[in-house]
DNA sequence: AATCGGGCCTGCACGC
DNA sequence: TGCGTGCAGGCCCGAT
């Protein structure tokens, strides 16, 4: 599943291949994914590509007349290719460059979105209430703590609520709380000032070693399987509910929150907070 | 106003 | 072997 970290290795993967470059053609084969694919996104074409950035798991192309707002879902994935290659299963769109490379996306689950807005896209709805990027200096434990003043939901809830930060999926939240200590379904607003310290530090630590696994694929992107793949990652909870907590030994639980499968240590964090639950050490790092 | 839960969609791991 | 079933999950939006 792409997170923030595979997003941006992405965005990473594709730049030096659209800066600069015009586009020729966009083929659209598949319309039907998240929100239809507007007849208006073909306004790019003829444009120039100014930047690629991204903003939270949005993934933007630049262009003179307008931007183009690419989501990956659940399942995306876009890869560059250089010379003809006849669409395989899912690729749904591509974006043709006068160069004659080729931005092609794929979404098996069609949970991703192709859109097009015209500028400034801050004022486009996905984007425009969307709380600060957690690498940045804006993300920071003040910030956090005004942000959660009045939170009665589950911490974990919090962290995945795109209004408060951006980024943090259901793999990352869970890591992150176990990192810090933090019961999964403690009220946002009642984490204590320390606890907090520690989260915030642990998000960025953690989003920053992924998005650097992420690029030792960078130099392989455009061959044939063009996966992003920090997958190779150690997660110290995710996925490992019943098994022993790597740090203290206890059976991991897992419940359900908001749907979303949520495991942690029930000892290494009590749904207390405790003044004696020092933070899990030795993060493998492959 | 804040929070909860439904729905979108396909692939895969299961069990029979 | 080939079904059917259940689960995975980001994120919007309607219901509470």
């Amino acid at each position: 599943m792409p997170e923030l970290p595979e997003v941006e290795v992405t965005r990473r993967g594709i730049e030096p291949w659209l800066v600069g470059q015009t586009v020729r053609r966009l083929v659209v084969r598949n319309a039907n994914l998240r929100w239809p694919v507007p007849e208006v996104a073909g306004q790019i074409v003829g444009q120039t590509i100014r930047a690629v950035r991204r903003r939270a798991k949005y993934l933007l192309l630049d262009t003179d007349a307008g931007t183009t707002i690419v989501h990956l879902g659940m399942s995306g994935s876009l890869r560059i290719l250089t010379r003809a290659t006849p669409p395989a299963k899912h690729d749904h769109i591509d974006l043709e460059l006068a160069n004659g490379c080729v931005l092609r996306f794929n979404d098996p689950r069609r949970f991703g979105a192709w859109l097009w807005c015209e500028l400034p896209e801050q004022a486009h709805p996905l984007l425009s209430k969307l709380g600060p990027e957690p690498l940045t200096e804006a993300f920071n434990p003040q910030y956090l703590q005004q942000a959660l003043n009045g939170k009665s939901k589950a911490m974990k809830l919090c962290l995945m609520d795109n209004a408060i930060v951006v980024g943090v999926g259901n793999i990352y939240a869970n890591e992150a709380l176990f990192a810090a200590g933090i019961h999964p379904q403690t009220a946002g607003e009642r984490v204590t000032v320390e606890q907090l310290l520690v989260l915030v530090a642990e998000i960025k630590a953690i989003l920053a070693q992924a998005i650097e696994q992420g690029g030792t694929t960078l130099k392989d992107f455009v061959n044939a399987d063009g996966k992003p793949g920090y997958f190779a990652q150690k997660l110290l909870v995710y996925g490992r509910g019943g098994q022993p907590c790597l740090h203290c030994g206890s059976l991991l639980s897992e419940i359900r929150l908001g749907q979303r499968s949520t495991v942690f240590c029930p000892t290494c964090q009590p749904a207390k907070a405790s003044k004696a639950v020092s933070k899990p050490k030795n993060r493998p790092t492959d």
